[in-house]
RNA sequence: GCGCUCGUAGCUCAACCGGAUAGAGCAACGGCCUUCUAAGCCGUAGGUUACAGGUUCGAUUCCUGUCGGGCGCGCCA
């Protein structure tokens, strides 16, 4: 295992030249070169910390190269343009980091200080059936919860789902009558139709609506009976999500579910707590807190409202609930909540006030893990053509049938069981990698078009990255692959340098919670591959050469594999 | 009205605390399979980064303003 990554390693060699050089304390800015011919890696930090010094900066970057160690690391350091250090690495050192990476579980990616993190996502309403717009919260919480259990944190995975609220009332209220007409199991086989059924029926018929109402304060008092139905309907509606998890190759489980109605005793004791404090406020009947960070329309601090006038609780309540069980319970560094980027305000209001109340300490990090809108080819919210939600298993379905047709065509000499394996695994990651490969917080288009065209930046160029090293091995056979990796051509050296990148890419993933970059990153590695892979034919070569190759090769594999696993994709050895 | 967010090639998207000539893919055009899977690789073309100022040696990035889109703003979540 390497002690630091490549990042840090740069960064500490740079940081004790420029203090050498007579800028201590500056910043060296160490990146990946902005393009190929400066190098691989540029510091660019010569010139700020000259700006301040009133020094001359190429003459500081001169200093700067004087002093630094970077012996076994690095070639040649050039000074280029008004004080930019360019940086070649040696072919050398990156042979021995890819050799050290191979010889590492964790593919020479160094553990972090340990921290215990929440990741709150996918949280479905369980009186529904899963849509298409639960399913980012539910692919990028999974990407994340991967990624920093990756890491050696200990995750503690949130689904938040809706099971409370006055439409359970209504919901198992229509489910004794079902029962009574002896068709529950029917009636729950299709939850949308079951809701809107009940729905219809509260609508239509005042007695029924009434006795629903009845079953909300017997299932908020705890009545046996109702809360046993209640349960009823709530194992039937978490086996759909455990379906669709399953389909989505998503971990979450039965053991992650801690839904509103978990923290519904805890409720008045939020409330009470913020009025001890002396934060609570009575206004038109409500229990509000007002927040001077926040300003309303008319430039007064903000309501943010905890209890209705009706005695009820609302989302904010069982949020400061949320908040306190995983700073007081979960004692958690970090908590993400992966939530639509349409509730950012009331984070901000939720972090803030759970500040002010002394819920959360300062050292623990509260981050909205914001993501924007799926939208439709026409650039509007993803909906069917008759303008319906479209439900999440139909989505990931087509999503597979289409894979299957594809690879049909591609490649009809798989027999059938292996074509729906390769389908199931290029279908789901196709619809994944195109959601995690965005910017999770802008709006993005979904395309069935793009995502399966199996060109550029997808999970099925990913894939085939991945069968073409499998099929590298399969021919390869007994050959020996136990040698060290040697570079010797550029396109080893760019391969090699697309590797030693790895772990600076899952710290900066993790650190921003922003899955793109790890995305953009294996497509980089992947393109890498194919280039080393048309110049430098590797069962072609002998000897040594032809053993590092298939060892750059198996790390790649490794590499990709382990990359799109977290992002929860299947890699394949054929497809 | 206030707040958040976005505006980058014809289309879909990148651009890592401000860095060099703003990068990919698709679509277009031209090459490369008797060689490890051509679902690939190489090349050509494509830009006033919405607009106008400002800060800076340097701005897609930071600040101000304008225009345009999306979203949110007291009892839904």
């Amino acid at each position: 295992m390497n002690d630091s990554t490549l990042l840090q390693l740069l960064n500490a060699r740079f940081a004790a030249a420029f203090t050498a050089a007579g800028a201590p304390g500056a910043n060296p800015v160490i990146q990946p070169a902005a393009r190929p011919e400066f190098g691989d890696y540029q510091a660019n930090g010569a010139m700020g910390a000259a700006k301040q010094l009133k020094k001359n900066p190429r003459e500081l970057a001169q200093a700067v190269i004087d002093h630094v160690d970077v012996s076994g690391i690095a070639d040649t350091l050039e000074i280029a343009g008004p004080g930019f250090i360019n940086i070649k690495l040696s072919d050398a050192f990156l042979a021995s980091r890819a050799n050290a990476a191979l010889a590492d579980a964790k593919l020479g990616v160094p553990l972090p200080a340990k921290q215990t993190v929440v990741v709150d996502y996918s949280s479905p309403n369980l009186a529904k059936e899963m849509h298409v717009g639960h399913l980012r919260s539910t692919i990028i919480g999974d990407a994340l919860a991967r990624l920093l259990a990756f890491l050696g944190h200990d995750v503690v995975r949130q689904n938040h789902v809706g099971d409370w609220g006055t439409q359970f009332g209504m919901l198992t209220a229509y489910l004794v009558e079902q029962d009574r007409a002896g068709n529950t199991a029917i009636a729950l086989d299709d939850l949308e139709n079951f809701y809107r059924a009940a729905k219809v029926r509260f609508d239509a018929d005042p007695a029924f609506a009434d006795t629903a109402r009845e079953y909300v304060v017997k299932l908020q008092g705890g009545d046996a009976q109702v809360r046993a139905l209640w349960q009823q309907f709530l194992d039937v509606s978490l086996s759909h999500c455990e379906a669709i998890y399953r389909k989505l190759g998503v971990q979450l489980t039965r053991a992650d579910v801690r839904g509103e109605s978990a923290y519904n005793d805890d409720l008045p004791r939020v409330v009470a707590d913020l009025r001890q404090q002396g934060l609570l406020v009575e206004d038109q009947g409500a229990q509000v807190v007002f927040l001077d960070e926040f300003k309303n329309k008319e430039g007064e601090p903000a309501a943010y409202i905890v209890q209705k006038q009706d005695g009820g609780y609302l989302y904010s309540t069982s949020d400061l609930a949320t908040l306190r069980y995983r700073s007081g319970t979960l004692h958690c560094n970090r908590s993400l909540y992966v939530v639509d980027a349409r509730q950012g305000l009331h984070f901000q209001q939720l972090f803030t006030l759970g500040r002010k109340a002394g819920y959360v300490p300062a050292d623990m990090q509260l981050e909205h893990v914001a993501f924007g809108t799926m939208m439709g080819e026409d650039g509007r919210p993803f909906k069917t053509r008759s303008g319906d939600t479209v439900k999440l298993v139909e989505l990931l379905d087509e999503a597979v049938s289409r894979a299957h047709a594809l690879v049909s065509e591609k490649n009809p000499d798989l027999d059938e069981a292996t074509r729906q394996q390769v389908a199931q695994a290029v279908g789901i990651g196709a619809v994944k990698y195109a959601d995690l490969s965005k910017h999770r917080t802008s709006d993005y288009v979904f395309s069935w078009d793009s995502m399966l065209s199996f060109e550029g930046n997808t999970a099925p160029y990913l894939q085939y990255a991945c069968t073409r090293i499998a099929g590298v091995f399969r021919k390869a056979g007994e050959l020996a692959v136990d040698a060290p990796i040697a570079i010797t051509e550029p396109a080893e050296h760019a391969l090699a340098l697309e590797l030693a990148r790895f772990a600076d890419v899952v710290n900066a993933t993790a650190a921003e919670a922003l899955p793109h970059f790890l995305c953009g990153y294996l497509y980089q590695l992947a393109t890498q591959f194919m280039r080393f892979y048309e110049a430098c034919p590797i069962l072609k070569s002998e000897g040594t050469v032809l053993a590092s190759r298939l060892q750059l090769a198996k790390l790649t594999g490794k590499t990709l594999e382990t990359g799109l696993g977290l992002l929860g994709i299947e890699a394949l050895e054929a497809m």
